[in-house]
DNA sequence: TTGGGGTGGTTCAAATAATGAACCAACGAT
DNA sequence: ATCGTTGGTTCATTATTTGAACCACCCCAA
């Protein structure tokens, strides 16, 4: 590719890591494996063989073996009788694993519900992971009109406040890959000019808040605040889904500051890591 | 291999589903980087380059692809500082996702809350995934002289009474496979031995509880019985570890039941998902 | 300072792997 | 009893992965 022009001039490089994420050539065969993970969600938690060539573009025969390697792992499992492929067990182990490294669930619940307590509305939390922002926490607000939400969806980065606030203060790197994908139009009022999104991404910058009207779906206004890393760069998104019904101008202007509490809080906890350095232990058994 | 010898004659095959798990080839290059993740435990939750790659047994570039392609996923994530590699908050969401079709983590901890309860000794639940058995819950008893364990480590099936629960109610090919592998001593008590296993494992069959005592770690005594999925084949176990100091006889002969209750529970509580099987008898499937 | 031993990261030719069209067998609904 | 599915399998063609050798950097001890 590119690179290979370079080859001679590689030490000319200004930058000393440059492609940080994203630019290197990544093992496209796992690539494309754990592409398949992606079709799996709550609303299609189960995909047979066929079915999920389909979707991926692969040859059923590739796709079997890619869901085979997956198996083998436990990342998959397939159902004995119905022969449907499923997410498997393995990745409980993985994801506790996760949890005691930083912890997340734990503490972003009690926080969601802090604040769906004081405004009254549904409120979610999502984590930026493999080019997407994902729903991990969700508490729904007691009002019988509420916006419902689906766990562990994918949230489209250009169309939800979740996305304009995170992208206004994630790394450079991960916007400009966002934008340059083809920008969905969710609803007549999706944004979907590269120029306008960066506008705002401008405003949500200075505000510390984004708000969304119906930009993905029709009548829920999303007000959102980033959840930022230790490297001050976001890492994900709290927000709270109103009826626009009920989103005045003062009832938006009351849940703002909410909002960024919530995040800052959440914000705060995540940043627990780091601090305990593994460094050497264990030689291979435990004596 | 062999399979080719019998490409012309393949109609002969008296097996509907030949190699339903485990022989085909599969993928290697993504087993290999799945394999990565298998490394990653709450004793071990952040791994450097050069130690993964020695871990692994890759070259550091290999390596280095891999973590690379997982982290595109969001399974793995880079610190930026330290450089070192986590498990990443993909995980979370896929998780998530496999929470939502087979409910395990929510039904699993109250009972063995109340398992703990009742004996007063640590409890764990663990799931076979990938080739092992990994703790999903885990209950600490609260008296002072109790058995620690860790959490999302894996379980090795020959050395522990988990393991030998789940073996004895386990997909043949799953225990062949097992037994397949180097039997590593943990302690003098470890039974290596692949014939005495067999053995254990049909006095286990026929008590539906296994017991082992300090095979896996001195002055443990662990009690186990198995999890049973749909399909009347084990899918993890539920266990109670005890010092042995405490483990007397009628001590052991009043847990056995309480353990073996728990497991029923949770068998009954994972099954949710398709109903029971009528697995074909599987004719030469030999080991 | 100098050097040794550690880290993360990169390269390109050589070796090894993945791929998919065409093919079964089996199930379900016309 | 045909059609349109499904899941699964094969083998020659093809594109991929791989690792030794290589930087640049950092820290610690002489």
């Amino acid at each position: 590719m590119l690179a290979n022009m370079f080859a001679q001039v590689k030490n000319e490089s200004p930058n000393k890591f440059a492609n940080q994420s994203g630019s290197g050539q990544t093992m496209q065969t796992v690539d494309k494996a754990l592409g398949l993970l992606g079709y799996f969600s709550e609303a299609r938690p189960e995909i047979g063989l066929s079915e999920m060539a389909r979707l991926s573009g692969f040859n059923k025969a590739t796709a079997r073996r890619f869901l085979l390697a997956l198996e083998k792992h436990g990342v998959v499992e397939q159902d004995a009788k119905t022969r449907v492929y499923r997410l498997g067990p393995g990745l409980l182990r993985l994801a506790r694993v996760r949890e005691a490294v930083s912890p997340v669930q734990t503490v972003v619940q009690p926080i969601l519900e802090d604040l769906v307590l004081r405004i009254g509305e549904t409120a979610h939390f999502s984590l930026y992971a493999g080019g997407s922002l994902a729903t991990l926490g969700l508490v729904e607000s007691t009002k019988s009109n509420r916006v419902m939400l689906e766990r562990g969806e994918a949230i489209p980065l250009h169309a939800t406040a979740s996305g304009m606030a995170f992208m206004a203060f994630a790394r450079p790197q991960i916007v400009a890959s966002a934008l340059g994908k083809t920008l969905a139009r969710h609803t007549e009022h999706t944004t979907t000019d590269r120029q306008e999104l960066r506008k705002i991404l401008q405003q949500v910058r200075r505000a510390g808040v984004a708000v969304a009207k119906g930009t993905y779906e029709d009548g829920v206004c999303g007000i959102a605040a980033p959840v930022i890393g230790q490297d001050s760069f976001a890492r994900g998104a709290v927000a709270v889904a109103a009826p626009v019904s009920r989103a005045k101008r003062n009832v938006i202007a009351s849940i703002q500051p909410e909002v960024r509490r919530a995040a800052a809080e959440i914000s705060g906890a995540m940043g627990v890591d780091s601090a305990a350095a593994t460094t050497r232990s264990r030689g291979a058994t435990a004596a």
